[in-house]
DNA sequence: AGCACGCCGACT
DNA sequence: GTCGGCGTGCTC
C-alpha cells in the first residue's frame, strides 16, 4: 500500500516581496508524524537551503511542477498556530508587508535547550470578584461577559489613580476562569513589570507568562513555548506579545495605545493596537483598549459602534481626580537668566510646599532631559548653532561653555552667526537644571531625577521631589501629593499632527499618579481644549473633537495614508501605476535628502486594504524587475 | 536575492 | 565558429 505523501505549504524565510507566498513540499515518510502546521523545517529553495514554517499540511497541491521533499525537520514544536498564521497574514496585508517579516516579529528566536525542558499542566484560574470594575459604567457587565465566554469590546478610560494593572489582571482572570486565554499588551518593560506583579497577585503563581525583548532570548523563548504548549493561558507583554500563541483566545487587551512604543520598528511597522484589533476580529475574542487618555483611533471604534465607551460616572471621576489648576506661563527666562525659581508659578510652588509639608512626594514633569538642551543668542534670539557643524548648542551645567549636541565640540567663544552676540540664553530648561533649581528652592528636601537614560522605578517615600520627563514618571506609594506640569508649550508647539493629543496623554499619565486629594498644576492656558480635557478628566470628549477635526482635514484614522520613500522619481512612478479607481491622492513628494524623496498617498479608510494590496503587488513587481526599492509605510507615525 | 536561460559583439 | 554582456523570469 503506497499512500501518496502529504504536502506541506511552507512560508520561506526570505523577506523578498515577490516570494511572499507559500511553497509546497512533499513530506518524507519518516517525518510524516512530526511535520505539523506551525513547525520549523528546512527546504531546498532554488539553489539554496532555507528555513521556513509549515503553515499548512494538505493531501494535494495545485502546483504543476515537480515538488521537492522537505530537507530537514528543524523542530516538531508547533510555534505558529493556525490562528497566529492567519493573524500574521492579515497584518502583513494591512501593512503591505510580507508574511515572513511579520512572523519574524511574532515568533521569537529558537533556543534548542528550552524545547527539551519539562512540561507542566495548566493551573486553574479562579473567577475574580468584580474588583473595582464596578466604578465604571458597564464595567461589571464587561467582566461578567468575559466569564460567560462572550466577546465584549470596550474602549476604557481609567480613572486617575486607577490601579490599571490590577484591572487588566482581573479581566484576564475572568477570561481564564472560563477556560479561555488572554493576551495583554503594554508599551514598555516598566509597565510590564507592574502588570506582571498584578497578575501574580490576582491569579496566583504560574498562571501567566510575560513576553518582551528585555527578557533575553532564552527566557523569552521559554515564555513563548509555555504559551504555545498551553501551559499558561495568559500572556502579558510588549508589542510583539500581541501575536502570542495563546490557544482559545478569549480576550485581547492593550494599555495606552497612544504610546509610540506600540509601533514595531521593523518592516512593515505594525502598530500593536491594529494587531490586537485584527486579532479580536479574526478570532472572535473580546477586546479592551484601555488608557488614561484616548486616541482618535480608539474613539473611532466607539463611533463605528465596534466597541462601547467604558468610562466612570462624573461623580466617580470627580472623587478620583485630584484638583487640577491651570496657570498661565509666568516664567520669563530673559528676565531671570540665572533661572532661580522663576519657572515655578506661585500656585505650583504652593502646591508643592503643601504636599511636602504633609510628607507627600511631588512630581514635576518637564518635557526635556539634560541641563539646558537648547540655547539661543541672548541679543537677537537666533538659535545658537555649532560653529563646526551647525548642530544645536546646549549647556551641560551651570557656568559652562555651550556644547554641540551633534559633534560634541565645545563652543568656548560663542559668536552668534547673525549678530555677533557672545552670550546665550536658555530656550528650553531640561530636567537636570530643573532639579537643580528645585533643590535650591527646597533645600531640606530630597530631589531626584527620572529620565529616559536614567529611569527611576519608584518615587522615594515621604517628602521628596521627583523631576521626570514624560513617560518615565515613577509611581509613588499612595500617590503624589502634587503634580506639576511645566513648560507645556514645548509639548503643545511640536509640529506633529498629534501634538495636542500626545500632550494630553502625557499629562494624564502623570496626573494619574497623584493622590485623589492632591493637587495638579498645569502651566498652560486654561482656555485650551486640551487643558479643559485634562481638568475635566474627559479624554473621550477631546478624542471626539480630534477625530472630527481630522475627518474635516482628511487625516487619519478616517483617511488612510501610505508613505512611499525612495530614490528621486521612483515613488511618483510607483504611484502613477496605481489603478485610478483606487482614488489615491498623492501629496508631495518632499525631499528627504539629495537622492531620496517621500510621497504620501491618501485614500478613504475603506479603500485602505485595496491600497495596501496594490502597493504590495507593485513592490513585488518592482523587486522582480530589479527596480530601485521604494519603502512602503502604512499609517506612518508622523501622520497617524 | 541568487541563479537560470537567452539572444547579440569581439576573440582563440 | 565560441565566450560572455547582463535583460527577463523563476524559485515548490
Amino acid at each position: 500500500m503506497n499512500e501518496s505523501p502529504a504536502i506541506a505549504a511552507v512560508c520561506i524565510d526570505q523577506p523578498l516581496p515577490q516570494l511572499d507566498r507559500l511553497f509546497d513540499y512533499l513530506i518524507p515518510e519518516d517525518m510524516a508524524a512530526q511535520v505539523k502546521p506551525g513547525c520549523r523545517v528546512r527546504v531546498r529553495f532554488g539553489r539554496r537551503k532555507v528555513s521556513g514554517f509549515v503553515i499548512a499540511v494538505k493531501p494535494s497541491t495545485d502546483f504543476t511542477g515537480k515538488l521537492l521533499w522537505i530537507s530537514d525537520l528543524v523542530s516538531p514544536e508547533p510555534v505558529v498556530t493556525a490562528e497566529v498564521a492567519a493573524l500574521a497574514r492579515a497584518v502583513a496585508d494591512r501593512y503591505a508587508g510580507t508574511l515572513t517579516d511579520v512572523l519574524r516579529l511574532a515568533v521569537p528566536e529558537r533556543r534548542v535547550r528550552v524545547e527539551a525542558e519539562n512540561r507542566s499542566e495548566p493551573l486553574p484560574v479562579a473567577a475574580p470578584i468584580d474588583g473595582d470594575w464596578k466604578r465604571y459604567i458597564a464595567g461589571e457587565a464587561f467582566l461578567r461577559a468575559l466569564r460567560e465566554t462572550k466577546s465584549p469590546k470596550a474602549v476604557w478610560n481609567a480613572l486617575a489613580g486607577e490601579d490599571w494593572p490590577a484591572r487588566l489582571a482581573e479581566a484576564a482572570a475572568a477570561t481564564a476562569s472560563a477556560g479561555r486565554g488572554a493576551v495583554l499588551v503594554v508599551p514598555d518593560q516598566a509597565d510590564l513589570d507592574r502588570l506582571d506583579a498584578a497578575l501574580e497577585a490576582i491569579l496566583g503563581p504560574d498562571r501567566h507568562v510575560t513576553l518582551s525583548a528585555q527578557l533575553g532570548p532564552t527566557k523569552r523563548y521559554r515564555s513563548f513555548l509555555k504559551a504555545a504548549r498551553g501551559e499558561v493561558r495568559i500572556v502579558a507583554g510588549t508589542r510583539a506579545a500581541a501575536f502570542a500563541p495563546v490557544a482559545d483566545l478569549g480576550l485581547v487587551a492593550i494599555w495606552d495605545d497612544g504610546d509610540e512604543s506600540h509601533v514595531d520598528r521593523h518592516a512593515p511597522y505594525p502598530h500593536a493596537r491594529e494587531v490586537v484589533l485584527t486579532r479580536a476580529n479574526l478570532s472572535g475574542a473580546a477586546c479592551l483598549v484601555g488608557g488614561y487618555g484616548r486616541t482618535p483611533q480608539a474613539q473611532l471604534l466607539v463611533e463605528t459602534e465596534w466597541a462601547v465607551s467604558m468610562v466612570a460616572s462624573r461623580d466617580e471621576i470627580r472623587s478620583a481626580t485630584p484638583r487640577i489648576v491651570p496657570v498661565g506661563d509666568e516664567s520669563d527666562l530673559e528676565r531671570d537668566p540665572s533661572g532661580g525659581t522663576a519657572r515655578l508659578p506661585t500656585v505650583a510652588w504652593e502646591a508643592a510646599r503643601a504636599a511636602l509639608a504633609k510628607h507627600q512626594p511631588v512630581l514635576v514633569q518637564v518635557p526635556r532631559r539634560g541641563y539646558v538642551p537648547a540655547v539661543s543668542c541672548q541679543r537677537c534670539r537666533t538659535r545658537a548653532a555649532c560653529p563646526n557643524c551647525s548642530g544645536p548648542l546646549r549647556l551641560l551645567g551651570a557656568r559652562r561653555a555651550p556644547v554641540c549636541g551633534w559633534c560634541g565640540v565645545v563652543a568656548e567663544d560663542f559668536r552668534c552667526a547673525e549678530c555677533g552676540g557672545t552670550r546665550v540664553r536658555a530656550i528650553v530648561i531640561g530636567a537636570e537644571r530643573t532639579a537643580e533649581e528645585l533643590a535650591q528652592a527646597f533645600p531640606d528636601t530630597q530631589v531626584v531625577e527620572s529620565t529616559g537614560v536614567n529611569r527611576l522605578d519608584a518615587a522615594p517615600q515621604g517628602a521628596a521631589v521627583v523631576v521626570a520627563t514624560p513617560g518615565v514618571e515613577p509611581p509613588a506609594q499612595g500617590g503624589y501629593g502634587a503634580v506639576l506640569l511645566l513648560d507645556t508649550w514645548a509639548l503643545l508647539t511640536r509640529a506633529e499632527l498629534t501634538a495636542s493629543e500626545e500632550a494630553l496623554r502625557r499629562w494624564m499619565n502623570a496626573v494619574a499618579l497623584a493622590r485623589h486629594d492632591g493637587t495638579a498644576v498645569v502651566v498652560a492656558d486654561g482656555g485650551l481644549a486640551v487643558v479643559q480635557a485634562l481638568i475635566r478628566w474627559d479624554p473621550a470628549w477631546f478624542a471626539l473633537q480630534e477625530l472630527e477635526d481630522r475627518s474635516e482635514l482628511g487625516f487619519p484614522p478616517v483617511m488612510r495614508f501610505a508613505a512611499l520613500t525612495g530614490p528621486n522619481g521612483e515613488a511618483e512612478k510607483l504611484a502613477a501605476d496605481l489603478p485610478a479607481d483606487l482614488g489615491a491622492e498623492a501629496i508631495g513628494p518632499i525631499p528627504v535628502d539629495e537622492h531620496t524623496e517621500r510621497l504620501l498617498l491618501r485614500v478613504r479608510r475603506r479603500d485602505g486594504a485595496a491600497l495596501a494590496s496594490t502597493l504590495a503587488k507593485a513592490t513585488a513587481e518592482r523587486a522582480g524587475s530589479k527596480a530601485e526599492p521604494v519603502r512602503i509605510q502604512i499609517d506612518p507615525r508622523e501622520i497617524a
